[in-house]
DNA sequence: TATCTCGCAA
DNA sequence: AACACTGCGAGATA
């Protein structure tokens, strides 16, 4: 058997995140986040709805459903935080809950509202436990699966043969070799789909904000007054005096006192301060659901302020202390922090999991957990400094007092930056708080490759993410930038600007500044073409795939400017942007032209080649296409016959660009000459169709053919009245027929028991009908249905239209009877007066629709309840107008069917033998019983307004077409009725 | 739908 | 440790 592609991996459903209530997320968050929250949420959202109806290739297990993010933060905020583990074998690691690990990843951190002790949360213990067990046996029928059915292949390649037999057989190791090699291959290939990729995203957008926040509060903890007062004693008189030097002293000089007091201070502050366990660190995706790490509990300024002055805690605690230290002797401090978000770039599995979760909860569980060493395989590099401020030299210093113990002034690579491969420690935003509370982004100062390798792993990579990034940085800009500032925001720049070449080819790949000439795309091309710099590969190694073998490496490239690539387009291309290229321009590049449709007829043998190549200008090689301008209302056509208004300023001098749907109907009715107006194409069945919108006219023919315009839109409403008209219409006909066989049968056959006769069609109509009384004689009782008139079909096929009979008020002969509808199990009552009238049928019972459903129009537009009785209400007052006169010629051009979109009013309009309902009622005199029904004018007159109505959901069922369905052209009332009979009588 | 482009695996 | 190379799959685009 073959490995089933889809294994069940424990994965959370994607779209998780989009639970996320606003509220209960928010509601530890300040105000100014609610804003870029709000964001997230939006775009949670839009993520959703764009969500293809497609489906998704990978199956999500329905374990990860369970995590839910409200209710982890409804019920209570969890706090991780890296300090407050001081016995961190009291807290029992399996006992988190489920609900944790959400918020475990996206390291929720830190409140400032409650400052209890950390050992208060011993509710949490036995909650949930049955999700967790889920989680773990769900993994394990997995992996079982998996084991299984690579046991399977292995039979299989080996036909009858086990698996360890199958190694020792000559001919079948190849064959097995390939096949284990498949396997091993689709099952390695992990590809992020793009629902996953943007919750990613997501997810570390939100970490960021958290993170953001959770520093920003410790920020501001380090201005703490108690803290600082007992900080002040720590260090010595002697550092004291060379962290701040006498004046008479040379910048050089004061500069080297400053540095030499805070090496001595970071010495004092390492040597008082006991790091307990390790601080935050980068997780990897395969860790989020890991409920056996630790999460730590909240932390308030009165536990920071007891264990700084303990002197003990994490190591993201030492430089949070170290920080307020400094700050406390009146050094100005920042707070640096690399925030640790998730990886977005990273597409490890968050399945993979299950294991490490194991290992990790019997290790964590274990005594050695005491130990803080064994805390977490920390990385070398912190996650948190410092950067003191050196007023001789004008400079930052950084410090770390915990890790390295550095102080330096970061000059080329800075001894903080953690190596790219660090799986605990991603140096992507190094973020700088200040004394006043305010923030910089100061990666590029401790980012040695900041273009060509960290830019990637920030989520200012993409051009919607820098705006993101620089809305929420702008939280924590100040309002004006000092000098101080400013230098440093230059600083920076430079920095970044004078970063070298990248060493490697991969990192060319998407540079700001640099590219290779295998990077450049279809459409590009290097205008000068002078090289700025040699890019020499110095790896060689031999490279095996299978059979393939090869030596790469060891070449050079000449590399060029990114500002010198130059975007180029066919002339075609250009055209469509309303330009052309100028005479005499030399293509800067050929490109092989794409199959187009009409070269799929054209070139069979000789264009061929010709096709093969296309010239390529760039934009400075064109100029703005100028129509020709219309003479004498003479609009200029292209070959087609159209006019291309692909861009506004292809509208010819003299000329109007009316973009109105069908349109073209009001210049022909006037006789103006027009051209239809291509602003596009579309892509529909493989060929590229032209989009036409609307029409272009000379100027002075504008008034008059708007004016046209305007009446045509006006008669085409008036129009789609009468078809809800005839709609309704239908329906009473097909009732009071209805009502009339009833009537017949229970006459000439006797009187049925009520419920014994089922429904006309048992297709399930939401409305039934009972009819409780008929003109004042005992009512026929009986359930119809009366949804299944195929009015639609009857339109659309040009066998029946509105009437456009006049309207007689005299109304005669009038019968009432009242009727029970059941609507959604509800009944209503009403009245309907049935009168009839000479030769003609008028119907206003549409003035009375009441629809509680959506109507559907029949050319598929959907009206709501509200709008019908709207239009209905028009009617009312206003005689049906007849098919407009000018119907007839229009039907005579072609473009007239373009008016109407809807398949209803072409019909209406090509078609010469139009059924009116008036055809329709002389049919239905035949019978006498039909008289009084057949030659009527339908009126419902309600008693109450609310009760009455018409049903007219449910049009879209059909009959079959070669039946001609229920009202064909031809069949007569008594075939009619016939048909209604047999119905019944079968069901 | 055909083609281009990108990112991943290894 | 990191990178080069190719093929592949998926998404974007015309």
């Amino acid at each position: 058997m073959k490995r089933s592609k889809g294994k069940a991996p424990v994965r959370p459903k994607g779209s998780n995140l989009s639970r996320l209530g606003p509220q209960s997320v928010l509601s530890s968050v300040p105000k100014g986040y609610l804003a870029m929250m709000k964001d997230i949420q939006t775009e949670v959202k839009s993520i959703d709805d764009s969500r293809p109806v497609k489906k998704r290739k990978r199956q999500r297990d329905q374990v990860g459903d369970r995590v839910d993010l409200d209710s982890a933060n409804d019920s209570e905020v969890v706090y991780i935080s890296s300090d407050s583990l001081e016995d961190p074998d009291e807290r029992h690691p399996t006992s988190e809950t489920q609900k944790h690990y959400y918020t475990n990843s996206i390291q929720l951190i830190e409140g400032n509202q409650d400052d209890d002790e950390d050992e208060d949360e011993d509710e949490e213990e036995e909650f949930e436990w049955d999700d967790v067990n889920l989680l773990n046996a769900d993994t394990g029928v997995a992996d079982t699966a998996e084991i299984n059915s690579n046991g399977g292949d292995a039979n299989n390649s080996v036909v009858g043969t086990s698996k360890e037999a199958s190694s020792t057989q000559g001919i079948t190791i190849s064959l097995n070799a390939k096949e284990t090699k498949l396997t091993s291959k689709s099952r390695k290939v992990h590809h992020l789909t793009k629902e996953e990729k943007a919750d990613r995203i997501l997810i570390h957008k939100l970490q960021l904000i958290c993170l953001l926040h959770h520093n920003s509060l410790r920020n501001h903890w380090c201005n703490d007054f108690l803290l600082h007062r007992d900080f002040k004693r720590v260090l010595s008189n002697n550092i004291l005096q060379e962290l701040f030097p006498p004046d008479h002293l040379s910048p050089t000089l004061k500069t080297r006192k400053f540095l030499d007091g805070l090496r001595h201070a970071c010495k004092a502050w390492s040597n008082s301060f006991r790091i307990t366990h390790k601080g935050l660190r980068m997780l990897g995706w395969d860790e989020i659901f890991n409920k056996s790490r630790l999460i730590e509990s909240r932390m308030g300024i009165e536990k920071f302020r007891r264990q700084l002055t303990r002197f003990r805690g994490s190591s993201d605690l030492s430089a949070q202390g170290f920080c307020a230290l400094l700050r406390s002797v009146d050094v100005d401090a920042r707070l640096v922090c690399s925030l640790q978000p998730l990886d977005f770039t990273s597409n490890t599995p968050m399945e993979e999991s299950a294991e490490s979760s194991d290992k990790d909860t019997s290790r964590a569980g274990s005594p050695s957990s005491r130990h803080p060493s064994t805390f977490h395989q920390g990385s070398a590099y912190p996650i948190y400094w410092v950067e003191a401020w050196d007023p001789a030299s004008s400079r930052w210093v950084s410090v770390d007092p915990t890790v390295t113990q550095s102080v330096e002034v970061v000059r080329g690579r800075s001894k903080l930056e953690p190596a790219l491969s660090d799986p605990y420690n991603s140096l992507r935003y190094v973020i700088a708080f200040e004394r006043d509370g305010t923030a910089r982004d100061v990666t590029r100062r401790y980012a040695y490759q900041y273009n060509s390798k960290t830019r990637k792993k920030r989520i200012t990579n993409t051009e919607s993410g820098a705006v993101w990034w620089e809305r929420v940085m702008r939280y924590f800009t100040p309002r004006q930038l000092d000098p101080r500032a400013i230098a440093e925001i230059a600083e920076l720049k430079k920095r970044e600007a004078s970063e070298g070449l990248p060493t490697n080819i991969q990192d060319f790949k998407g540079h700001p500044i640099y590219v290779l000439e295998q990077h450049l795309r279809q459409n590009e091309v290097l205008d000068p073409k002078v090289p700025c710099g040699t890019l020499a590969l110095k790896h060689t190694k031999k490279i095996q795939r299978g059979s393939f073998e090869a030596y790469v490496g060891g070449k050079t490239c000449p590399v060029y400017h990114r500002k010198h690539v130059k975007i180029v387009r066919s002339a075609q291309s250009w055209y469509r942007l309303g330009r052309v290229v100028k005479a005499g321009s030399q293509p800067l590049k050929h490109t092989k032209a794409r199959k187009s449709l009409s070269s799929k007829y054209s070139d069979t043998e000789d264009a061929g080649e010709e096709e093969a190549n296309v010239g390529m200008y760039s934009l400075d090689q064109t100029t703005k296409y100028v129509p020709p301008p219309i003479v004498d209302g003479k609009v200029p056509r292209n070959a087609f016959r159209n006019i291309d208004v692909y861009v506004p300023s292809m509208i010819p001098e003299g000329g109007r660009h009316l973009r109105y749907p069908n349109i073209n109907l009001a210049a022909k009715i006037l006789g103006v000459d027009y051209a239809d107006a291509v602003c596009g194409f579309d892509f529909a069945r493989r060929k590229m169709n032209p989009r036409i919108e609307g029409i272009v006219i000379a100027a002075e023919f504008e008034e008059a053919v708007m004016e046209v315009y305007n009446h045509l839109v006006y008669e085409k409403e008036e129009e789609d009245k009468k078809v809800v008209e005839a709609k309704a219409l239908l329906r009473w006909k097909r009732y009071l027929i209805a009502l009339q066989i009833k009537s017949r049968l229970n006459r000439v056959h006797g009187k049925l028991e009520e419920e014994s006769i089922p429904k006309a069609d048992g297709s399930g109509s939401d409305s039934d009908v009972v009819v409780s009384e008929v003109n004042t004689t005992p009512a026929p009782k009986g359930r119809f249905d009366l949804s299944d008139i195929d009015v639609e079909k009857l339109l659309a096929t040009g066998r029946l239209a509105p009437a456009s009979s006049s309207v007689d008020n005299e109304s005669s002969n009038e019968f009432s009877f009242t009727v029970l509808h059941q609507l959604d199990g509800n009944n209503i009552e009403s009245a309907i007066v049935v009168s009839s009238r000479e030769n003609s049928v008028e119907a206003e019972p549409t003035s009375h629709v009441r629809s509680t459903n959506m109507v559907s129009r029949s050319n598929g537009e959907v009206v709501s309840a509200s709008e019908t009785q709207q239009l209905e209400d028009d009617t009312e007052t206003q005689p049906v107008t007849e098919i407009p006169q000018n119907a007839e010629r229009l039907s005579d051009s072609p473009k007239s069917t373009n008016f109407y979109n809807g398949g209803v009013q072409d019909a209406k309009f090509s078609t010469s033998n139009q059924f009116s309902m008036a055809t329709v009622a002389d049919e239905t005199q035949l019978t006498e019983e039909t008289q009084l029904t057949s030659l009527v004018e339908t009126q419902i007159t309600e008693e109450t307004q609310q009760t009455s109505f018409v049903e007219t959901q449910d049009l879209t069922k059909s009959d079959d077409d070669s039946s001609g369905g229920f009202m064909a052209e031809s069949m007569s009332e008594s075939e009619l009725l016939a048909e209604l009979d047999e119905e019944m009588d079968s069901s």
